[in-house]
DNA sequence: TTGCCCGCTGGCACTGGGTGCCACTAGGTT
DNA sequence: AACCTAGTGGCACCCAGTGCCAGCGGGCAA
């Protein structure tokens, strides 16, 4: 049984707002696990329990991210065409509600500025190119770790990342636009280049 | 005076020979920074001097790749098509001789493999997307921190990662071969996936 | 109820990366 | 000879992360 139950979820959620609010506050680097655990209610040893690096005390349940996205690609019209099918998994597995936003920008505002976070991004990342190699290699029948599946893997993983950017940048913008606008460059071979 | 004389460019030179062996032989986490500062014969605190983190000492010069990655594209011909530019200097800036190849082989490997050294590699390829966004933006005359520049960095340096991993995969394997692949396929749209 | 087991928690001690501080030394200056 | 400076090493410290063990509470069988 993966899935918290009402015991272990709480105090989750706790952990992570308070994670949240310090790392915003006073940066990532300035505060410790304890402080973190503190703010909590549970212990320093309770908290690496929870979250095997403070790092991801700030990715919530990124497993859960990742499996959505998994199944999102296996269950895409097996003719469509792949960058448009990524694409839209990326959309659909990011299209939070209104009342999520705000949480979803700080959280992304961290990890895309503060060093350490986004150092630690890389493995999270990692997790989604296996995930979108693996949907093309079985688009195409490719090997997953052939060239193409882990080029577009990680062109699409690369534009998505960016379109955050210019989502976070913009406090009027929309993600999923921003989201297709990167998308659209990448699989038009960047007419905006204007080569 | 930032570039190195003899007295203090041969230890750089032990301790970087020092690490990617040791690092290769047992694995990144398994050693530790004193005996990678014994293997070269230095004390651990002068170690820290010379690389702020382990991980540095596995990239070598990497300020100095950045500036010439940088001269390379600031001196390409005004009107050349970007991602063309962009490919040919990361050709040319990854352009080593047969001898160096072992050597910047080890090295890729365990940046690519090692979980740490990837999450580091993070912040060093922050570096070179600035300089290629930059790039980007005097050529089309956007903001260094639009969408588009930052897009373009991030999905070529994803490309020349990939061709990395590539090359590493196959001992035949030439990097400047992948690395035109991987930019081909990017440039034009991927037409390998057959949309 | 009693005794047992089990999952979660917290405390403790330890390793290792990274840093600030200070003392020492070697080489060059006046 | 007194002096400055750059590089080095030792030391103490902070903090992330981990292994180990003790305690605690809740279910469950006898």
């Amino acid at each position: 049984m993966t899935s918290a139950n009402a015991a272990t979820q709480a105090p989750r959620a706790r952990v992570e707002r308070a994670a949240l609010e310090l790392f915003t506050s006073r940066g990532f680097d300035a505060v410790t696990a304890d402080e973190v655990a503190d703010a909590a209610g549970i212990s320093r040893r309770t908290f690496f329990r929870y979250y095997p690096t403070k790092a991801d005390a700030v990715w919530g349940d990124f497993a859960a991210h990742v499996a959505r996205l998994d199944a999102l690609l296996r269950s895409a019209v097996p003719g469509a065409p792949v960058l448009g099918t990524v694409c839209t998994a990326y959309a659909d597995v990011n299209d939070y509600g209104p009342a999520d936003l705000p949480v979803l920008r700080q959280r992304m505002r961290l990890i895309l500025t503060e060093p350490a976070l986004q150092a630690h991004s890389q493995l999270r990342y990692a997790e989604i190119d296996r995930v979108v190699a693996e949907h093309v290699a079985r688009s195409t029948g490719e090997d997953p770790s052939g060239l193409l599946p882990r080029l577009v893997a990680a062109s699409t993983r690369a534009a998505a990342t960016t379109a955050f950017a210019a989502w976070l940048a913009d406090d009027r913008a929309d993600l999923g636009v921003q989201l297709h606008r990167a998308f659209d460059e990448l699989a038009t071979g960047f007419p905006s280049l204007g080569d």
